[in-house]
DNA sequence: TAAAAAAACGGCCAAATCGTTCAATCGTGG
DNA sequence: CCACGATTGAACGATTTGGCCGTTTTTTTA
């Protein structure tokens, strides 16, 4: 139970990580299966503090070596063992293969990329969420965990997918779990109070890529925003709706797939002028470009989530 | 200094610490890991004192794992599993991080298909999900759930919005609450054990309804199975791959759009031929009759929820 | 390579939990 | 009405836990 399963994905992760350049120093060790591991990290991937590990170093519970300037270093097989003997099986049999993702932690941004794209591309939906959490309560900020994690991710599965190297499935599967991360992400953000400014935005019809638009949301919720994604396939005419309705000072457009530029284009700017004056509209998206806003006094183009946060300045 | 000292106290804890399970860390934290709590929150938590709680966890009535230092933890999806069994309610549902439900008065199923209907058509995501997050701690079989509430809120949504009562973005936002209301439920569900037979299912190409997928993982995972739903708008071929990559002993479609009947049941039939011996299909949906899976020896159709879980027999 | 940042050290302590015992309460059958 | 077993909740000293903090070691950065 203990040797079988896990294995493969363990070891999986070892390659990719090898040849990967955010390696950190302590992953870089060699992989003659004496793995050592600090208390920190073993703590969290038993789930219990970091305390309690010390101490049960200390007392011998735990077998542990140390460095020369007294460190801890405890060593997998020892975890493993450890877990026999205390009969304690963890909840989730894939985590006693306990290096990098049960204990989430995140060496930088870079790191941070590349375990979330090998969460979503093996459909480890636990592990994904809690990357994307670890993030956030980390403290870092929205816009930059989009920017410079998700986003990345998602545009190297869509390469991937494109490239006949990602199932359509497996495309899908990401998307699902990340959606499910974002709701995570959702708990954590602090309520927005009552006389907080509107905004609402959606992705045009034709475009089914709800992700980013679900982003927005949270970066804008999270700088004081009452916003509201409305989801994917929104006919701008819905859109414009929806604006009307909530009385949104702010509405966001967020294009990942364009099937008619002209349509596109026209639509738009009968929207923009349409809306009244004190509304704003802000465009972003991997299939659009700054070109598209020129002539709309009441657009901005966005070229990414932190230009987003600074555009749309509280009130 | 490793082996020797405290032996005695290790045997100690080796013998108190029998069948345990997992441990996980103290507080918050969203829905992402399996969250665990103290005999004391538990305890709290269902209205009953502290020693009662420890008793029948002692007893085996909670299942409960243990510290290392053999202190008692609980998951949360067991305190709900308890609740189910017991037929009891709970009286401090934030004590074990459950967004307070109490303030939720559902008198019945009807009451509860129309205040859910309420909540969507209004956009209130927070009632929603607490009506969702209700219904299920209360005790309602997920099948019920789906059957008598979620299905008929939905199959009314689309009436509204063919009769133009409804904007095409209140329908969006419904699905997407909905959506977010499954993953609070699905937080709720015990894991799945490793060796879980594994069902996959999908959405068709052209059919962007994803909730009723969803709400097929979910019932199943209730029931035992590792399921997991791909999503929507996925092709066949992909689906086939899933389950072979996965080794799917079940593979169940929902089918709520159609674009041409002729080649859906060409694709079908293909598909269920190409399926090993012991791989089964379930279809089901709104835009599905049972006449679809006539002919098709290893396919079954499910008129609702509560079929598929007949059908789905445990392995 | 040196300085700065991050992580771990060790020791301490309040709070939580342990296992146990015991009195109070409840339902039931005689 | 009472005796009886079963269940409950409170209390107790002992043990375990997790956080804290100033110092030291390790890792990263410039």
């Amino acid at each position: 139970m203990i040797e079988g399963n896990p294995v493969g994905k363990i070891f999986k992760q070892q390659i990719v990580a090898t040849n990967s350049n955010g390696v950190s120093k302590a992953d870089r060790q060699p992989s003659t299966d004496q793995k050592f591991y600090s208390p920190k990290k073993v703590a969290t991937a038993i789930g219990v503090s970091e305390s309690s590990l010390k101490r049960w170093c200390d007392a011998g519970y735990v077998k542990a070596s140390k460095t020369a300037g007294g460190h801890r270093r405890v060593s997998r097989s020892e975890v493993i063992a450890f877990l026999k003997r205390k009969k304690i099986k963890l909840k989730n049999p894939q985590s006693i293969g306990l290096p990098d993702i049960r204990s989430v932690n995140l060496d930088g941004i870079q790191d941070a990329q590349r375990q979330l794209l090998l969460a979503l591309k093996s459909g480890d939906e636990l592990a994904a969420r809690k990357i994307a959490v670890t993030l956030f309560v980390e403290g870092r900020n929205l816009a930059e965990i989009f920017d410079r994690v998700i986003s990345p991710v998602f545009s190297e599965i869509g390469n991937l997918w494109r490239c006949g190297n990602l199932e359509v499935y497996e495309e899908r599967v990401a998307c699902q779990i990340c959606f499910k991360a974002l709701v995570d992400i959702e708990s954590l953000i602090p309520q927005v109070p009552e006389n907080a400014p509107v905004a609402v935005g959606a992705t045009l019809e034709g475009d089914q890529y709800q992700l980013a638009s679900t982003g927005v949301e949270l970066c804008l919720r999270n700088f004081g925003w009452n916003a509201q994604s409305l989801g994917a396939n929104i006919p701008i005419e819905s859109l414009e709706r929806a604006a009307t309705a909530k009385n949104a000072s702010l509405i966001w457009i967020s294009v990942s797939h364009i099937v008619d530029v002209e349509v596109f284009k026209r639509k738009l700017t009968d929207f923009c002028h349409r809306l009244s004056f004190n509304q704003r509209v802000i465009l972003g998206g991997s299939a659009i470009g700054s070109d598209l806003t020129t002539g709309l006094p009441n657009a901005t183009y966005c070229e990414n989530f932190a230009q987003l946060i600074m555009s749309a300045s509280p009130k």
